[in-house]
RNA sequence: GCCGACGUAGCUCAAUCGGCAGAGCGGCUGAUUUGUAAUCAGCAGGUUGGGGGUUCAAGUCCCUUCGUCGGCUCCA
């Protein structure tokens, strides 16, 4: 359902296939804002229009002078229904600007973008009957061709989309060729609220959120189970690779975070606090720390790369509006890591994070992957730090690293952050939702404010390169994502519970317990569920918690000394012995954790 | 932060025009001792997010505040 801004570099016949199929959605949802906009100056005269456009999933108009309660979409849709049976046609025409305003007049803000325009041109309006609105887009033939529309909410957005201006009513909706397309964009969006992370985590008992802290995660034990898993897997891929772990403080004075240039640009977001009558900052990320790090000796080229990670706790005041579950928190950790490089180190680095990503990810169960290079915008405005050369040298090895691993990649221009340019790691989840994890990002900036130096071959000192990365980004959105994914049934190796242990009646109890024990011993995850309740309820419970792995003990299991497994997806039961069962779990976490 | 909606028992939800706050699940108690997704019965559970107001009377109307959801802006 979600096309990227980005344009690929390289197309697929398929991708060739989704972008023809994508264009004709597209003049059917332009069409359809038109109506919209009909369907809205019929019923409420009143209103003003602003812009409609067409987004990834879907259309809207903006409004402004219009109280829309959420009941009056259906008065709106209903309106528009009956435009589209009244079967009028769409016509463009070219008319001079003079002519045009004269449509206008009652519209304060198409007046506005008509006076904007040099006089003597020309504009180009479409017309819908007597409707008329500035669009230079092509339309299907006729409104009928429009088999099925569904508004679908009401918002606020900032005329021009500049906070400074006012705020408009933006309607948004959705249009498609027949019915049966609609039905399936439901199911989708249905489907869409049970794979919830916010559900799930509540479902399972892994997180909860309280109003003493908005925006911050209070783990539950199962939640952390979790989190930790995951923790001691990223420690052991990065012993792997030759990175060392460190921690750094995160209360920072802020004279550090005005030399890193962090206080100019994101001061209003960052937590503040007095002691003595000096200021300090909770670090909203970790790589001035890690500066403080290598600087604490001097540094050598043979130390180099030096490969420094953190899972560093950071807290970000982000704007209450924008919050959401465990995607949008105020506190998070992120898995940083700084490597600091001679220049002819950075191809080989930058290909091996990005392997390391792709390993890593990949073993949580996402296999699909696009990448975009981040890069300036056309107009090189004075808002990024380097010369010309820096950004283009940068920028060719960004891309060739990505060539060098067989990778096909996006340009996403003026994406670069101002202090260089980056590598985003797209995840493609099982909804076809794109989320970025990982990042790579070329500094310019830090190794100079910050002095940075190592001893070269000849003696000399030089200044190293900085690259910051993260491959799961926050591990509280990840998490988010990671259950997103897999609707909360995890695999085994990260799952907080791995089996559940259910004697089939009390008579059965005693033995339940040595296996649950010898579980326990083993560092299998288990409970045992020798409550009175019935079995199928008791299995029932274990399904509903998403525990992978049931086990069933009754009279033949206690006399033959074995268990009968069953995979809570799965129907058919197979019977064990313990230890085979243990070594299995083992083996399948073996080179995990 | 801005625009809008929402907030009722642990959870999911009901309560007509302002007129006695309710159900299912979950919890507790008792009975049931179960072979792979809900055994039966009884009981408890509430300052209707917080504060203020209007009214004979407020879950319901108004103000305010907190939070959540959707959208905008932002996301180092």
């Amino acid at each position: 359902m979600i096309f990227t801004k980005h344009t690929m570099k390289k197309k697929s016949k398929e991708m060739e296939i989704m972008t023809i199929m994508q264009e004709q959605r597209n003049i059917l949802w332009h069409s359809s804002l038109h109506i919209l906009a009909v369907a809205v100056k019929r019923l409420f005269p009143g209103a003003k229009l602003g812009n409609g456009q067409v987004t990834d999933e879907g259309f809207f108009y903006d409004f402004d002078d219009l109280t829309v309660k959420a009941s009056d979409l259906t008065l709106i849709q209903d309106e528009m229904e009956k435009i589209i049976d009244e079967g009028i046609k769409y016509e463009n025409k070219i008319f001079q600007i003079q002519q045009a305003l004269n449509f206008f007049r009652n519209e304060p803000y198409k007046l506005q973008i008509l006076q904007r325009m040099d006089k003597n041109e020309k504009i180009s309006l479409c017309s819908i009957g007597d409707f008329y609105d500035i669009c230079s887009q092509s339309h299907i033939n006729n409104c009928e061709n429009i088999g099925a529309i569904k508004l679908l909410s009401i918002g606020g957005a900032y005329w021009m989309g500049n906070p400074k201006n006012q705020m408009f009513t933006r309607i948004s909706g959705i249009a498609f060729e027949n019915q049966e397309a609609l039905g399936e964009f439901i199911a989708y969006s249905e489907l869409l609220k049970k794979h919830d992370h916010r559900v799930i985590g509540k479902q399972l008992e892994l997180f909860s959120f309280h109003p003493q802290a908005p925006g911050s995660v209070f783990w539950h034990e199962n939640g952390l189970i979790l989190r930790n898993l995951i923790i001691s897997y990223w420690r052991k891929v990065h012993r792997k690779n030759g990175f060392r772990e460190i921690s750094t403080p995160i209360l920072l004075d802020s004279s550090l975070w005005k030399q890193s240039g962090h206080w100019d640009h994101y001061k209003q977001s960052m937590y503040t606090t007095k002691i003595e009558d000096k200021e300090y900052a909770i670090k909203p990320m970790s790589c001035p720390g890690s500066i403080l790090y290598y600087l604490e000796k001097s540094r050598s080229y043979r130390d180099l790369p030096l490969k420094v990670a953190e899972l560093g706790l950071v807290h970000r005041n982000e704007l209450s509006g924008t919050l959401h579950g465990l995607m949008r928190v105020r506190q998070f950790i992120q898995d940083d890591a700084h490597i600091f490089i001679c220049p002819h180190q950075l191809s080989e680095q930058i290909q091996q994070v990005i392997k390391m990503s792709v390993d890593m990810i990949g073993e949580f169960g996402f296999r699909d992957f696009s990448f975009a290079v981040s890069v300036r915008s056309s107009e090189k405005t004075g808002k990024y730090l380097g010369n010309d050369e820096q950004w283009e040298r940068a920028e060719a090895t960004l891309k060739s690293s990505l060539e060098a691993l067989n990778y096909t990649y996006c340009i996403s221009e003026g994406d670069a952050k101002f202090y260089g340019p980056s590598i985003d790691i797209m995840i493609n989840d099982c909804l076809g939702r794109k989320w970025q994890c990982s990042t790579l990002q070329l500094d310019f900036n830090l190794p100079q404010r910050f002095e940075l130096e190592y001893t070269d071959v000849q003696g000399k000192k030089q200044t190293p390169l900085m690259l910051h990365r993260t491959l799961l980004g926050s591990l509280e959105r990840f998490i988010g994502i990671l259950l997103e994914h897999t609707k909360g049934q995890l695999p085994l190796w990260l799952s907080p519970i791995q089996a559940a242990v259910i004697p089939i009646s009390s008579k059965y109890s005693e033995y339940g317990n040595t296996i649950f024990r010898m579980l326990e011993e083993k560092s299998v995850r288990a409970v045992i569920i020798d409550s009175e309740e019935s079995l199928s309820k008791r299995i029932r419970q274990t399904v509903l918690f998403k525990i992978p792995y049931i086990v069933v003990l009754g009279e033949r299991e206690v006399s033959n000394s074995v268990i009968s497994v069953r995979k809570a997806d799965e129907d058919e039961s197979s019977v064990y012995n313990i230890q085979e069962f243990i070594d299995y779990i083992k083996k399948v976490e073996r080179y995990r954790i």
